[in-house]
DNA sequence: GAGCACTGC
């Protein structure tokens, strides 16, 4: 076959994809939607007026021609272009999609996007949401394999459909929204969908597979040039110009300078909310209160101010005051008042609020860094890149045109922020995305096409803590066991711990912690209730275990009727967003174990307690990794890395034990082990003889131990 | 004796 054959096949291709698209055309001015059969309602028509009106139209034929011809395109599109519900749209019209036999999947970094744009696309195609149009998302599935021709998804639900259909055989196009954004699972299907391109060209088994990554920022280049040089092209948006200003010179104390800019703005700029960049609740608290007691300070005759909170663990009651309509002048004819949104990062991206005029940024968040050589994750303040930075400041264009106070210098965002935040999976273990990748089918991890490769040290800790759990033989194949793991929605440790809780008669009890550990923070701590919210704490803690007081919690959480429950985690300082949560998971969890014939046993006694020993047997038979060991001076070694670590206050351990096994290591005002669990040097030296090597032990009580736990060991391993 | 940005399966 000559290349010249190729091109005409192309260009017949592209001069179907026009032809397709007058029909379309046609199609739709015939009134009878293809897909139900029925006439188009009266609603249809009017929202197709306002679709007609998006940037993206003019662009149809040029990208499904550019579909046509190749088999990756990449599409920079900003905010306001339409992309998001159209594009996905003209691909099925086209005809990439058959009822019961392909779809076209698009995937999105959040499950709220997913629904909302699923719904969105249903009404504009005049479609029942789930059976045409549907989304897949974690505990929900509102699609049908028969009918569905679009579906929305999240990119990590699209990640665990591949390890069952590593070919993707059920989509005849896929489009990766919001890539810019780089989740670890946008990362990991890209670098999943190089594999498989070249498995799906047309006239394979499954058929051609088509991709459309989307971009919203300058990246789409990089995309280009990793997607072999697909064609890029740009949409333009529909955005207000947003003017900003920087600070001549550098602020000190961004906190300070923070709400100093916020009053300033009530006091002298025209109306219009105010959005504040901030990096944590603590730090938003104070700001809240700050801004109050200046606006105050204006006295009676300025117009009114009123301050909001946003973060995440913000109860939704509240989190939905963010919307309310900014108050109106105190006297009539008087000036308006103003609301201030104070936010983390999460107003950046999840959440858009609409009626910000003036963005504040003073140029930080918190972020995720991983540390490979003591392997541990933690959150830092740092500064932001360009394209957050711009991000930040297009929220205050969505309205009218805004302005964006940067509180820093121009200098300063030229010269030393990064043009772009530093990809998850730069940051991030890699235990669980070596053991899906293992999944799907890929060994040679080494030539993995990563857009970004992790760090080797990254990959091979990753390697070695799933050698350590099982999951992977020595020569890095994977086992039964491994499979098995790779199932559970969870980190490799909590699987494993999971899947061995049978031995210890306690998987029922082990699944309850390993839900609860999976979701965000339980115990609610509000810093004006500290003293109440600990009393109520202190009835489920079980003074050997944070783990088992977690476990108090949550079982008797399950015993309280569901009416009462509202009122039952309200008194006892239960985040009860959290908790309902966990038993989602508990339920998802237990659905997957008795898939996997992982029976579900309960060491709970007659009288109701729980054998607290098994219990942690089975917690050190996963942690073992995870280990430190009490030193004279009081303080907490960790074994191998050496790091010198104390018990979090806030721990129910209330004695200092010799072994302590750990979840989480948090770097604040020291090196704290969070949610702890006592253990013993028996058992680490049973469960895990091949990673407690004497020999590089350094001299200590806990070493007597381990060398006195050694002897009985091999005593009786010789008998 | 102190503090957990945000997602996702």
């Amino acid at each position: 076959m000559g290349s010249s054959t190729d091109r005409k096949r192309k260009l017949d291709l592209a001069d179907d994809a026009k032809k397709q698209n007058k029909t379309l055309d046609a199609r739709q001015s015939s009134g009878i939607n293809p897909w139900t059969g029925k006439a188009y309602s009266s609603r249809y028509q009017s929202i197709l007026q306002t679709r007609l009106k998006l940037p993206v139209y003019k662009f149809q034929s040029e990208l499904l021609e550019a579909v046509a011809d190749n088999q990756i395109v990449v599409i920079e599109g900003e905010t306001g272009s339409g992309k998001t519900t159209q594009i996905p749209q003209f691909l099925v019209e086209i005809g990439y999609a058959t009822p019961g036999k392909s779809c076209v999947g698009c995937t999105q970094p959040r499950r709220v996007a997913a629904t909302s744009i699923a719904t969105r696309v249903a009404e504009e195609m005049d479609v029942t949401l789930g059976k045409t149009v549907g989304y897949t998302i974690r505990f929900e599935d509102i699609s049908d394999p028969n009918e569905t021709v679009l579906k929305f998804l999240t990119d990590g639900m699209l990640l665990r459909e591949a390890m069952s259909d590593p070919f993707l055989s059920r989509y005849s196009c896929i489009v990766l929204d919001e890539a810019h954004e780089r989740t670890l699972a946008t990362d990991v299907l890209m670098g999943l969908l190089m594999e498989v391109l070249p498995k799906r060209k047309k006239g394979s088994k499954h058929g051609e597979l088509k991709v459309v990554v989307m971009s919203a920022t300058l990246d789409a280049e990089k995309f280009q040039a990793y997607f072999g040089g697909a064609p890029l092209m740009k949409v333009p948006g529909r955005t207000f110009p947003v003017e900003v200003f920087y600070t001549a010179e550098p602020e000190r104390n961004y906190l300070e300078a923070a709400t100093r800019t916020a009053i300033q703005i009530h006091q002298c700029e025209g109306p219009g909310d105010i959005l504040v960049f901030l990096t944590g609740e603590q730090e938003i608290e104070q700001a809240c209160e700050e801004i109050r007691l200046g606006a105050q300070d204006m006295g009676k005759d300025a117009s009114e101010l009123v301050v909001y909170p946003l973060y995440s663990s913000l109860p939704p009651a509240q989190q939905r005051k963010i919307f309310s309509a900014a108050p109106g002048p105190k006297v009539v004819g008087g000036k308006p008042g103003r609301k201030v949104v104070v936010s983390t990062n999460i107003a950046e991206t999840s959440l858009t609020i609409d009626g910000i005029v003036y963005v504040i940024d003073p140029g930080f968040s918190k972020q995720k860094v991983y540390n490979p050589r003591i392997r541990v994750e933690s959150l830092l303040v740092s500064p932001i890149s360009r394209a957050s930075a711009r991000q930040r400041s297009g929220r205050a264009g969505r309205t009218r045109p805004g302005k964006c106070f940067r509180l820093y210098t121009e200098q300063s965002f030229h010269n030393d922020l990064q043009e772009t935040t530093y990809p998850e999976i730069l940051r991030s273990k890699m235990s669980n995305v070596v053991l899906t990748l293992k999944k799907l089918g890929i060994d040679d991890l080494v030539h993995f096409d990563f857009m970004d490769p992790p760090a080797p040290e990254t990959l091979m800790r990753a390697l070695e803590v799933l050698n350590y759990l099982g999951a992977l033989d020595d020569e890095g194949d994977m086992t039964d066991l491994g499979r098995q793991m790779a199932e559970l929605p969870l980190d490799p440790q909590l699987s494993k711990m999971l899947i061995c809780s049978p031995d210890y008669n306690c998987s029922d009890e082990i699944v309850s912690i390993v839900a609860s550990m999976s979701v965000p923070q339980i115990f609610l701590r509000p810093r004006e209730n500290a003293k109440a919210a600990d009393e109520a704490k202190a009835q489920f803690v079980d003074n050997t275990s944070d783990h088992i007081t977690l476990l108090n919690a949550y079982a008797t959480y399950e015993e309280i009727p569901q009416a009462e429950r509202r009122d039952w985690c309200w008194n006892n300082f239960i985040n009860d967003r959290s908790i309902s949560s966990a038993e989602s998971v508990k339920k998802q969890l237990k659905g997957i174990m008795r898939r996997l014939d992982i029976p579900l046993v309960t060491c709970r006694g007659a009288n109701g307690s729980f054998d607290t020993n098994a219990i942690r047997m089975a917690l050190t038979s996963a942690m073992y990794m995870q280990t430190a060991y009490l030193q004279s001076a009081g303080n907490y070694l960790t074994v191998k890395d050496n790091q010198i670590v104390y018990v979090h206050p806030g721990s129910s351990i209330d004695s200092k034990p010799q072994w302590v096994v750990f979840e989480e290591f948090a770097l604040t005002s020291k090196n704290y082990i969070r949610t702890v669990t006592t253990t013993r040097g028996e058992w680490l030296v049973e469960m895990a003889p091949h990673y407690f090597d004497l020999e590089n032990f350094p001299e200590c009580e806990a070493k007597d131990e381990l060398m006195l736990e050694y002897k009985k060991l091999a005593r009786r391993m010789t008998r």
